[in-house]
DNA sequence: CTTAGAATATACCGATTGGTATAATAAATA
DNA sequence: TATTTATTATACCAATCGGTATATTCTAAG
């Protein structure tokens, strides 16, 4: 790796939590300077300009939480539990992403729309990047005859995840992790009460 | 109405949707100038800053929302009635909300989050009247007898308000009004299903 | 060890930011 | 109608914005 590459993803990984934090038009290049403690001729020779590196910020938590989600889930085998995997990773969700600033999806999604037409386009693939694993894991379960047959794998994954989004806006705004583990149980026993064959 | 008061209005209705699309941060005073075609000297002379002006656009906004609300649930008598008033209202809300520049909830919840103390907190003012409102409908279901003996209100209207957010936060940034429609039938099958006795 | 090229620091740009002092005007009272 | 007061317009402020041209420093190849 060549230092400007290294610098590069220095930068990223200083300002992926302010920008996260603070949303686009907030965060301002000399917050990102003293953060990096690096000059603007460092920033501006590895990103073209503010923007760009807001879109990189935002695909490094992105790679982060998607990371995260995969490693869990791959840790069990059935359709069932890979799912409940989800569930409880969101379970501890508030201060796993207060780390980098908040929930990636939700800040950028809020601070993107009828701004920065870029970024509202990487928020769109990340929802349906995460929906769609969500799904297959339910299409999954109703293959191997877990999950009932009448099944809907992608209304079941929609309506999770918009359930997830509730719950994280709630619990960052109320700052209060109580609305996300409700919502988590919630989940929980919407799978064991209809989902399950 | 003296005069400055009713400047002062006609900048907070010209300012409170311009606000609520962009966010706090990324308006701006000459943003706001030029749409009410008035002067810096007009607006400084009503608020005493862009902060009071936006807490003031907000609560403007959150009126307009919550009589909205009223209005509807003030049709109906029984409270399966005034409920599922509620949640036909929010199946059309994409719309509704959109003339506004979107839900104020929750982009100003995002919004404000790690930036602005005030704002945050007539948010969750907010959200409480809004849960409360729901709550005390269900309340009353309860004692009448419509709804199970065994409801617990104030989870039921949490949670139906955490599944609205999550529809509108996903709804706004998909640009698609059937996540709002889905999870609204969603809501009422919870309803008919779990609530009623 | 020298030197070419890559990478970072410095100094600066015009434009715009939120905010204010004061001038001009409109409205209300006498 | 004259005059006081309330209200809005103008002109300006220092600070900061995103961005850039250039100087300096560092790194790596020869």
């Amino acid at each position: 790796m060549s230092k400007a590459e290294d610098t590069k993803r220095y930068i990223i990984e200083v300002a992926a939590p302010i920008f996260n934090k603070h949303g686009y038009a907030a965060t301002t290049m000399s917050q990102l300077t003293k953060a990096t403690k690096l000059t603007k001729g460092a920033i501006y020779g590895n990103f073209k300009n503010k923007e760009e590196l807001a879109i990189k910020a935002f695909d490094y938590n992105v790679a982060l939480l998607i990371g995260a989600i995969r490693r869990r889930t791959n840790q069990s085998s059935t359709a069932l539990e890979r799912l409940n995997a989800i569930v409880d990773f969101y379970r501890d969700y508030y201060s796993y992403s207060k780390k980098f600033g908040g929930c990636p999806v939700l800040n950028v999604g809020v601070d993107a729309n009828n701004q920065n037409t870029l970024l509202l386009e990487n928020v769109r693939k990340t929802i349906k990047t995460l929906q769609g694993y969500v799904e297959k894991i339910i299409e999954k379960g109703v293959q191997k005859g877990e999950f009932k047959a009448t099944t809907d794998p992608k209304a079941w994954a929609v309506r999770i995840d918009t359930m997830i989004q509730g719950a994280t806006f709630i619990t960052y705004t109320m700052d209060n992790e109580v609305y996300m583990k409700n919502t988590m149980d919630q989940i929980a026993i919407m799978i064991t009460n209809e989902l399950i064959q």
